[in-house]
RNA sequence: GAGCCCGUAGCUCAGUCGGUAGAGCAUCUGCCUUUUAAGCAGAGGGUCGUGGGUUCGAGUCCCACCGGGCUCACCA
């Protein structure tokens, strides 16, 4: 008899028998009358006497994870929806030709299976089968059905494997998309519109990152994926889409790290009439219902740690540098506000953190660093990791917000916060900038900057100056960061984990795929 | 972009001091009509990421490359 080693031949193998048999392998429809989850669900509560006595009947379908044969019985279990139902094959049941095929299956079949529902004298409850259907024959072996699939790469190359063997996957993109209904609602309940603008843009901006770019053949175009929908949606509020919203990809051509893929989706909203203090209580309002919404309560554990959305806390930057100082006595926030002081903080920092390098970080302010710079690079450096809890941190410097109100009482300082939780950079909100003057000369200080040398610097904009000259109201808005939002609420540590399918260098040899048929 | 670590059967992993490659699950054969990480008996399966080098001899030591992970840098 013909026995290949190779798993793949040996499926096809038995795939040849199937078609002699006269069983399709890969038919085209399959009528259900229940799906797994809904069998589970509808029958757990039977006992096996009023399962007996009603007899109630089923027909499912699924992928068989596991397989147990007796000779001239054996068991399947069903995996379809996240649920397992187990199926019970007799040969005097099924007759001969069915148990021919029920013998033939191999773990990764998608199969249907009508019977009687009842449960084993061990208590499972059991679709007893009299009819078996091949829905689709596997011929790759699924990984191991005890330790699931555990290297890393081949779970993000070959997403829908990690998928079926493990079933904390299912979850967690289950869990991501629970928190963009519930965004949805949420803002939908408030009036907000939900849009699309363009993902290929002439000029790129709301962000500073750079950008991918591509060609239009036709019109002969380099055009920029977006870094940020920003520009447009404040486009639509001067159109008089007061609240607006957008639930997108963005795409910066940047390093990858655990908390960053180059293509990653962001939640965009703006609120005419409304402050970055109106934004403020709206994300508080916003995430704590949505922790509500996914646990029940307000308590979640992200990597070990207990953050609690019950409380928020709202520091300004300089407050949180100093509050969050680890080296040694706690520096003024006032001294922050002056370049020279600032930077000696700086480098008072760097000489404690220089002889603790494996818990702490360098500054590593430049020179000719002004306050706001380094304030910057103090506050990602000492504070950022600390917040734990809830946290709302504002007043960010002018100079590193070009498209933020400044402050009335100090326009060295913008309306401006970030959103903060279990570590972790949720979102960046403020009041936007809508003197269309001001703005021009915010452009033309970054065109400058650009000139320095800084790529990530804003480019010129000069369709949006018009449109602010139009008059755009007094507005509030934020985004949030969809991923590293799901990586919280999940209790991942790496964006991977939360992104379908990540972007990751391509092999040099394709895999494995099934042969050309009409071999042996 | 830099540093550190990893890559062995379909999957999960061992492999000591450099001496012809191992286990469990999966697969194949036989037995088994309520099992559930089913069981019993037997069998097959390897470009040790790739390419060089050292050596009588390399999964093991050295170099380069490929892929991945983590940390740092930048950001949301």
């Amino acid at each position: 008899m013909f026995e290949p080693h190779d798993q793949f031949l040996q499926r096809q193998q038995k795939l040849r028998e199937i078609e002699q048999l006269g069983f399709d392998p890969y038919p085209h429809r399959f009528d259900a009358t229940h799906a797994v989850p809904e069998v589970v669900e509808k029958f757990s509560a039977g006992s096996a006497e009023n399962l007996d006595a009603d007899q109630p009947r089923a027909r499912v379908a699924g992928r068989i994870l596991s397989l147990r044969s007796h000779g001239k019985t054996g068991f399947a279990d069903l995996h379809a929806g996240g649920a397992r139902l187990q199926a019970y094959f007799r040969r005097d049941t099924l007759g001969e030709k069915a148990y021919q095929l029920f013998k033939l299956l191999d773990l990764g079949d998608v199969v249907g299976v009508e019977g009687r529902i009842g449960r084993t004298k061990t208590g499972e409850l059991t679709l007893f089968a009299d009819q078996l259907i091949l829905l689709a024959k596997a011929l790759l072996p699924l990984p191991e059905k005890w330790h699931g699939l555990a290297d890393v790469e081949q779970r993000y190359r070959q997403r829908y494997l990690d998928l079926i063997v493990n079933p904390r996957v299912r979850e967690i993109f289950q869990t991501r998309a629970r928190v963009i209904t519930f965004l949805r609602h949420f803002l939908e309940a408030r009036g907000f519109l939900e849009v699309e603008t363009p993902m290929m843009q002439i000029l790129y901006g709301g962000a500073t990152a750079r950008p991918f770019v591509t060609h239009h053949n036709a019109l002969d175009l380099d055009l920029y994926l977006r870094i940020a929908p920003e520009l447009y949606l404040k486009r639509l509020v001067v159109g008089g889409f007061d609240r607006v919203y957008e639930i997108n990809r963005n795409f910066r051509n940047e390093g990858t790290s655990t908390q960053h893929n180059p293509e990653f989706t962001m939640l965009e909203f703006y609120q005419a009439y409304a402050d970055y203090r109106v934004m403020m209580d709206l994300t508080e309002e916003m995430l704590t219902g949505l922790v509500r919404e996914l646990t029940g309560g307000t308590t979640i554990t992200y990597q070990g740690q207990q953050v609690d959305f019950s409380q928020w806390q709202r520091l300004s930057l300089r407050e949180a540098i100093c509050r969050y100082w680890l080296a040694g006595s706690a520096p003024d926030p006032a001294d922050l506000a002056d370049a020279a002081k600032a930077r000696q903080v700086a480098a008072a920092h760097d000489r404690w953190a220089a002889r603790h390098l494996e818990s702490a970080r360098l500054a590593d302010v430049p020179q000719e660093a002004s306050a706001a710079k380094a304030s910057e690079h103090l506050f990602e450096v000492v504070v950022e990791r600390q917040l734990i809890q809830p946290t709302l941190i504002y007043d960010f410097p002018t100079e590193i917000s070009p498209l933020t109100k400044a402050r009335d009482d100090d326009p060295t300082l913008t309306e401006r916060f970030e959103v903060f939780a279990g570590g972790l950079e949720l979102g960046n909100a403020f009041s936007e900038l809508n003197d269309p003057i001001e703005q021009r000369r915010r452009f033309e200080q970054q065109a400058r900057e650009r000139e320095g040398g800084d790529e990530e610097a804003h480019q010129m904009d000069e369709d949006y100056i018009r449109a602010l000259a139009y008059g755009l109201p007094p507005t509030g808005g934020e985004g949030i960061g969809i991923d590293r939002l799901a990586m919280l609420l999940t209790d991942s540590r790496s964006i991977r984990e939360v992104i379908l399918f990540p972007l990751l260098r391509p092999l040099r040899e394709s895999p494995p795929a099934p042969a050309e048929p009409g071999e042996n």
